[in-house]
DNA sequence: GCTAAAAGTTTCGACAACGTAATAATAAGC
DNA sequence: GCTTATTATTACGTTGTCGAAACTTTTAGC
């Protein structure tokens, strides 16, 4: 039972912080292009296309997209590998730092915040 | 320092629950979809269209362009309102709970699982 | 060096999602 | 009851994304 309670809080802390990002206005990301920012932000690299299709069991013209979409937010870099010039290494940017950072924030907020105050970002009557 | 760590933390469990779900081949929801069904799901009904517009800062069409698709995943229903016959209910089906409740499951595994054993799905490497 | 393999990207047709504006359907004001 | 307001959806033109197959570039095999 306290297993159960803590999937429930686990999916609400889900749910305040996704509530308060597509509040913020922050790109509506798919669930796809966030798995791939985090990798690339959070696992060691060197970080390439071949890989994450594999990491994400995704094919390599769906990563090309996301890679696309993400360059184009700024939050993600292409750098061709020098060793391999057949490979492209995925880099981090300060813009991807920023929004990783907040997002962060705002999981601590939704989870530490509790049904408190206003940083759920809900109605009152809820 | 130990704030920042929390961070850290809480994005990483953030990552190995959005990779499980993609290596899952969970649906790829957006950031939007995904705060619609959890407020559906998780908040206290009713759950009109005005009113995910107002909670989610997002127009009307989106919100039933989410529900579209959320239906058509079998993840929510529409229902009208009796006492409102403009107003649209959105209610909880037996599909979108499981779905939600494997990936409270994810979740959990991800934070208590910490990186022993495969649950992250990810490769020997990292 | 020449062929085969590998890494990424591009192309293709099809579908999904965007914001704004226009349109049903229903309820409220008086 | 007739007008106005409200709720939700549809229409529109544009842009993003899909999987599968074709293509480009570079490396590896020998």
């Amino acid at each position: 039972m306290s297993f159960e309670l803590s999937e429930l809080e686990a999916l609400d802390i889900w749910r305040r912080t996704s509530v308060a990002s597509v509040r913020r206005d922050a790109p509506d990301l798919s669930a796809r292009q966030m798995a791939l920012l985090l990798t690339v932000y959070l696992t060691p690299p060197p970080h390439t296309v071949r890989g994450l299709s594999d990491l994400l069991k995704i094919s390599k013209p769906a990563i090309t997209r996301a890679v696309d979409r993400l360059s184009e937010l700024g939050m993600i870099r292409r750098k061709i590998d020098d060793a391999d010039r057949r490979s492209v290494l995925l880099q981090r940017t300060v813009k991807g730092s920023v929004f990783l950072r907040e997002y962060g924030e705002l999981i601590v907020a939704a989870a530490g915040g509790g049904d408190d105050g206003d940083s759920s970002g809900l109605p009152p009557h809820y």
